[in-house]
DNA sequence: CTGAGTGCAAACGTTTTGCACTTGC
DNA sequence: GCAAGTGCAAAACGTTTGCACTCAG
């Protein structure tokens, strides 16, 4: 995907810093602020933390990208994709994404709660192919 | 449950701090650092931010608690319990667990990925019975 | 009695803010 | 040209630490 015309469907201007920022995210699937600050500078070392955040939060706001709240971890940060869960490897740190279908699990759950659910939250963690 | 029982179970000292904030919890179900200095304020107002972390990074350390990581939310901290997902309501907050059978579902993701996978985090977030 | 727990204040790391300057459109 | 974005430094925020004192076992 292009960059550009991502940020320009999301009412967000293009700018270098931005355009840096997705394709450090993109590349690493899936990054902390921290790792993406560093993965930044190597490309554009003007750009500050300050300048960082205020996009983050400009990109999550218009869900261009998404968080990833992972425990005992910091978040991570990834491009907004079609739905799917995590597996996080807890020995190499890994994020995999895993497209499922999870409708019968889902209407379970809703049947059961009486919830009527609009967003799902899965992080499965263990040990990668590798690690194991 | 007696919360002596379950301190001494997981080789806490029992100090009345330590059994204000599992009373809170307790009582709460699921609940915030804020929330539940607030209301362990109430019962035992000498009680100091500092000792709440304190206790709370001891109890999670031998899992006695356990912490809830919610999108758009601060995290939310319960008494270790049987396995089960929690259910939020975009609405009121109110957390809510469900017991449900997971195998079908992780080992399909396990097959899928191929991870071994040891811990299942789901959370899945919409309106609640009341608030629909 | 002794090590663990408590409360305070200071320190810390992360994230946000205000402001002057620059840039995209 | 003007609103939006940037970078810096300062501030705010949540959390942790060091230390003297207290208490549970």
């Amino acid at each position: 995907m292009n960059y550009e015309t991502l940020l320009r469907e999301h009412h967000l201007k293009v700018t270098p810093q931005r355009l840096s920022i997705l394709s450090s995210m993109s590349d690493k699937g899936h990054i902390s602020i921290e790792d993406l600050f560093a993965s930044v500078k190597k490309k554009f070392s003007s750009i500050s933390l300050a300048t960082l955040y205020k996009n983050i939060n400009a990109m999550l706001e218009t869900a261009l990208i998404s968080e990833v709240k992972i425990l005992n971890m910091k978040s991570k940060y990834e491009i907004t994709k079609a739905k799917h869960i995590h597996m996080v490897c807890q020995s190499c740190q890994e994020v995999m994404d895993l497209e499922l279908d999870l409708s019968a699990f889902v209407s379970k759950a809703s049947e059961k709660s009486h919830y009527t659910v609009k967003e799902v939250d899965i992080v499965l963690s263990g040990l990668c192919e590798k690690c194991q």
